[in-house]
DNA sequence: CCTGTGACCGAAG
DNA sequence: TCTTCGGCCACAG
């Protein structure tokens, strides 16, 4: 009874989403960012924004580089990261690329943001 | 094969 | 403005 409710979209998290997470994220260009949700929905569906954060936490491992500091949360804040200080070096990286933070320590999505074409 | 480990988001109260 | 909650997994060792 609780699980009527069967799963009609196809899954949009499986072998190989954090190819595909690192592939997209290749293609935001310097100064510019997006977020995990945006990610999230362009992969196929907004509710796998934490799968999102989840691929890029591993991002290190890689092959090829991912600009991982350019992936911000849904307030225009830098992540937590895994370490302390991951923010701050991600927020430098950004600077480093031109991109602002307001005094609340947050950038402005509405200027940064990267719009994936097609 | 099994386990631990993780960078989120938006709605509701 | 803050807290809770559902979503419901890939991947390395």
């Amino acid at each position: 009874v609780l699980r009527e409710v069967e799963r009609v979209e196809p899954r949009v998290v499986g072998p190989g989403f954090h190819a595909k997470v690192y592939a997209l994220v290749r293609r935001v260009p310097r100064g510019r960012v997006v977020t995990y949700g945006q990610i999230a929905a362009t992969l196929g569906s907004s509710r796998v924004a934490r799968q999102v954060g989840y691929a890029l936490a591993a991002a290190g491992q890689a092959s090829e580089p991912v600009p991982w500091h350019r992936v911000v949360n849904a307030k225009g804040e830098v992540s937590r990261g895994k370490h302390p200080t991951d923010a701050d070096e991600q927020r430098e990286l950004l600077e480093r690329e031109g991109v602002q933070f307001s005094v609340e320590g947050t950038v402005d999505l509405e200027h940064y943001r990267w719009h994936f074409e097609r």
